[in-house]
DNA sequence: AATTTTTATGATCGTTCGGTCAGAAAAGAC
DNA sequence: GTCTTTTCTGACCGAACGATCATAAAAATT
């Protein structure tokens, strides 16, 4: 009897609460949870309504479980920014990672950006925790890539925070994204690209004297 | 008998639906239309729920509304972009009057990213209509300021995409940008001022050669 | 094949929600 | 002060929703 199913153990249990899984993601991020109903979630599963909730006691249950898996991925990225190599290819990388995400992985991008806009209920430990540690450590490194004199002077937490603005941005806001740039839509993702790497390339440079 | 009321025409008119406009941004922008109820938007504007609905015909109008003012004001500050003006000294402007909303009117820019993200089922005809043109009009000033040289080389339509990113970002993730910060929240916005001001200043200060 | 355990479902319950309605109270017109 | 119009409210309705339960079907175990 799962419900509170720690983990999934019998080979249908790994089958269908990974459909759940999946069909949740699907309709979370496009309603939000409270725009999100179960029965929504079931029919895209492809299971009644009783059936999900054998697997997950609740919807709630359904949607932490998410956000738990999102934070575990979500900022590998970050994290693999390494002091060790040259400053302004290492923080390109990441713009270039984080965007790559924003394409593939858009669902949870708006997931989370539907969390985060209603104020963090659910996951506001994570933030002020793990994830603010994380971007202080970072913000380290940054700083000693600027005493070093590999990187121009910048604010390194407003800098992390101009990085997830707008690579998020063509996940979170791609309708509009779309809508705008009309014929061109279907290079967006390559352009933002040439277009970010550009932008930081040339205010992270170095500057002499 | 109000009820669609086409304008406020009475006193009492002109009151009560400023007060239910007014927590209904409130509630909206905190919970998303789904999310808020009419109860919540009743108490918040200290009206019972059917005087409410002696103002407006439903829910769904209620939020129309506040779109329908919210994208008259939203796009000003792009339109005061001037071509006649210095281009970089322009563009720094633009990026301080959409911070200085964000700061100010963070409850419309949530109210308004709740709506995208949902994938702007009730205003796409305004994403691909006006605000399409307006961005294809000030991208083609752009692109004449790069032409003759008083800007470095970039894409205006990503650049535009990158500022409201960026300064929306202030609002809509402020949950987080305080989280993160700690101790330097409370000065978040003029470090993001000064943080946005030398990115784009290094990034489109016109190269030379 | 028999038995136990896991998986699935139809029916249903209690709440919440958006919205209605008849009529009371207040405001305005004369 | 009377009458008319506007404003407001308590009670209520139907639908949607999250969740439960008794029981049936299917799988796994022996």
């Amino acid at each position: 009897m799962p419900k509170t199913a720690k983990s999934p153990r019998t080979r249908i249990q790994k089958e269908k609460s990974g459909q759940i899984l999946e069909a949740a993601l699907e309709v979370f991020s496009n309603f939000g949870f409270r725009g999100s109903t179960l029965d929504q979630i079931a029919e895209a599963a492809g299971l009644s309504k009783p059936n999900l909730l054998y697997y997950f006691d609740s919807k709630e249950a359904i949607h932490s479980k998410l956000l738990e898996q999102l934070l575990e991925t979500w900022l590998d990225p970050l994290r693999s920014m390494k002091a060790e190599g040259n400053a302004v290819e290492e923080i390109i990388g990441y713009v270039r990672r984080k965007l790559e995400m924003a394409r593939d992985y858009p669902r949870e991008s708006r997931l989370f950006a539907n969390e985060i806009l209603q104020g963090a209920p659910r996951i506001y430990g994570q933030i002020s925790g793990p994830l603010k540690q994380l971007v202080d450590e970072k913000s380290a490194v940054i700083e000693r890539w600027i005493s070093a004199g590999s990187l121009a002077r910048t604010d390194p937490h407003h800098l992390i925070f101009s990085i997830w603005a707008m690579t998020q941005h063509y996940a979170d806001f791609d309708v509009q994204v779309q809508a705008v740039l009309g014929a061109r839509a279907d290079r967006r993702f390559e352009d933002a690209l040439t277009f970010l790497s550009g932008l930081f390339r040339s205010a992270l440079a170095p500057k002499v004297g």
